[in-house]
DNA sequence: AACTGGCATCGACAACTGTCGATGCGTCGA
DNA sequence: TCGACGCATCGACAGTTGTCGATGCCAGTT
């Protein structure tokens, strides 16, 4: 069980998340688990997803990750892609941009996974 | 030690904790979390710190991963010395066998990355 | 001193990943 | 309708990573 106190880790949905402190993990939850460590393991990525958590209005527009970032906008779609893969941010177009923005469950859910407090 | 005090997350020592989610990430600093997000981007490394931090003793013999893991030796020898050099565990000789254990400062360091509470 | 067993290192190889220029696709403004 | 602009996709390429067999090193054992 989840250590559940008054309130709540229930983060959301289907298996409540598998954590890498609690018990042996399964190869496939293991395997799941890395794929979203592995959308953080990249410095633009991380600073992008900086931006969108700093960000006042809560979300960003494409053209404004590729200054900050020093990459070409080929790179910087390519790493929005990769993490919106990952479900960690997701954008919709509006007129002729894209907005980005978090979604802090994803997040939250890794962060459980390497221990509740 | 750690986890001393009354409370809390003066996790310890140098830069105090960059996190993604408080304010962007400069460079070298998102360099630095990636190469530590980088560590946990596998399957059988996720296991093996489930592995660690799920035993009993709070340490396991090497010999103790090449079963459950389902891989080699030499490939385990791998993993473990990439967590090492993130500085996620650390292991000692005793005898013919080596013992590692969980450096739990650095996860709750890469967790508190992600976010505090 | 030789043998055995546990672990690390080496070398090789296939697979994956980050990066960029070129190009394609939608949307807006003239 | 045409051109400009924002973003995504494609193709290519170099660098990194996971894996394993072979080998080397160290510590007990005989």
């Amino acid at each position: 069980m989840v250590k559940a106190g008054a309130s709540l880790p229930v983060i959301e949905g289907d298996l409540c998340c598998p954590s890498v402190v609690e018990s042996p993990l399964e190869e496939d939850q293991a395997a799941e688990l890395a794929r979203g460590f592995a959308a953080l393991a990249d410095a633009a990525r991380l600073q992008i997803l900086s931006i969108l958590a700093t960000s006042p209005a809560g979300e960003v527009c494409v053209c404004e990750f590729v200054g900050p970032l020093g990459r070409s906008q080929p790179t910087v779609s390519h790493h929005l892609k990769v993490l919106g893969d990952a479900g960690l941010v997701e954008g919709d177009r509006r007129g002729k941009w894209v907005w980005y923005r978090l979604v802090p469950e994803r997040l939250a859910r890794l962060r459980g996974a390497l221990g509740r407090r």
